[in-house]
DNA sequence: CGTTAGTAGTTAGCATCCTAACTATCAGCT
DNA sequence: AGCTGATAGTTAGGATGCTAACTACTAACG
């Protein structure tokens, strides 16, 4: 359970109290803050214990989607498609967001324990390629309908409508949080 | 970055043909999860750097604010209200939502740094006090206007009634697992 | 008083995360 | 052909998270 946050998130009283000192403090800003990582860390947590509980981490478990969704559009397409998928370690680490030293870390893993197969790219020697081995794809098809039931259980308490309000507003913070990112970081030119 | 999941997200055409697969995935609930942690960790993440950037991790941040509103909140009640802040290893790693070995960790580091003091309890020499240090108060004046000046940023693109219905979509969310969390694991009778 | 159970903190070992530095390879330019 | 720069992957070392086991102490019970 990475984030890490207070259990007990200030009162609205102490925010207001807080913001007197702090004239930079928004206590409406700072609330919706607060409650949306633990919102965030209470329903991450939950499948997080689910995967353990199967003996993956959020980690292998992003991988593991990605190489077998990368199958699936990769038929879906047909065989023109190619490798549209995300098979070698970088494009993996960028799909995941971490970094490819990480992304070794994961895939060292998840080979020792049977879930991946590296190969050489015969094109590129740099390069590697990335598969799903039977054994993940049926570790899949065991775990996925559980992980999607928890994921329906939590949602449960909001009708459709509330669902679609909930998303709308996630995609504001979400793409506000990424502008002020970029902006904050102009480097990559 | 700790959450690590998809940058980019399944489109809802995607859920919709696997749920035909899965009949446990509800879409509406999937998509409402995933944008949920993304929206959640764009803005965790637009933090920790701003954090990383001054020198400390969220783990070391919730540290020292729990450290500080336990001073802030004991002058404020007067000192009758003698030790209402959580000062020891323990009460910390449970407010933070850690194990009590995480928190040694983070004290250490904490301590190395010269942000707390560790000292033995008079009273029961199994404990440990944990105090803040002049540094740290310091510390904290010149950082938490920055922080939440991000905060407010984050959340300047919903208007107060958004940020309303956000918070109270999120509280359900968050109490729903919470409770399904209790019922998965009703161990510790 | 002494055994026993519980609690506080630490330690040890593992899995992820990061940055920085390194090796090997490719690709372009002279 | 040969240098130069970019790219793919790995390695090394640090910081956080976890569980499990350990030490030291307190408390409770007979």
């Amino acid at each position: 359970m990475p984030y890490l946050l207070l259990k007990d998130l200030p009162r609205y009283e102490c925010l207001l109290e807080a913001a007197r000192e702090f004239p930079d403090l928004d206590p409406s800003a700072a609330e919706a803050f607060l409650q949306l990582l633990r919102a965030s860390d209470e329903a991450y947590g939950l499948n997080a214990r689910n995967m353990a509980a199967h003996g993956i981490s959020a980690g292998r478990f992003s991988v593991l989607m990605l190489l077998w969704r990368g199958d699936r559009t990769r038929c879906a397409a047909g065989p023109a498609a190619g490798d549209c998928g995300p098979r070698t370690p970088a494009s993996l680490a960028d799909a995941c967001g971490v970094t490819r030293a990480t992304m070794t870390g994961l895939i060292d893993t998840l080979e020792r324990d049977g879930f991946v197969k590296r190969e050489p790219d015969p094109a590129d020697r740099r390069m590697m390629t990335v598969q799903l081995t039977p054994k993940a794809e049926e570790f899949l098809r065991r775990y996925l309908p559980t992980h999607f039931r928890i994921t329906s259980a939590i949602m449960s308490v909001l009708s459709e409508t509330e669902r679609k309000t909930f998303v709308r507003l996630l995609v504001k913070v979400q793409q506000q949080a990424a502008t002020l990112a970029a902006a904050s970081r102009p480097a990559p030119s």
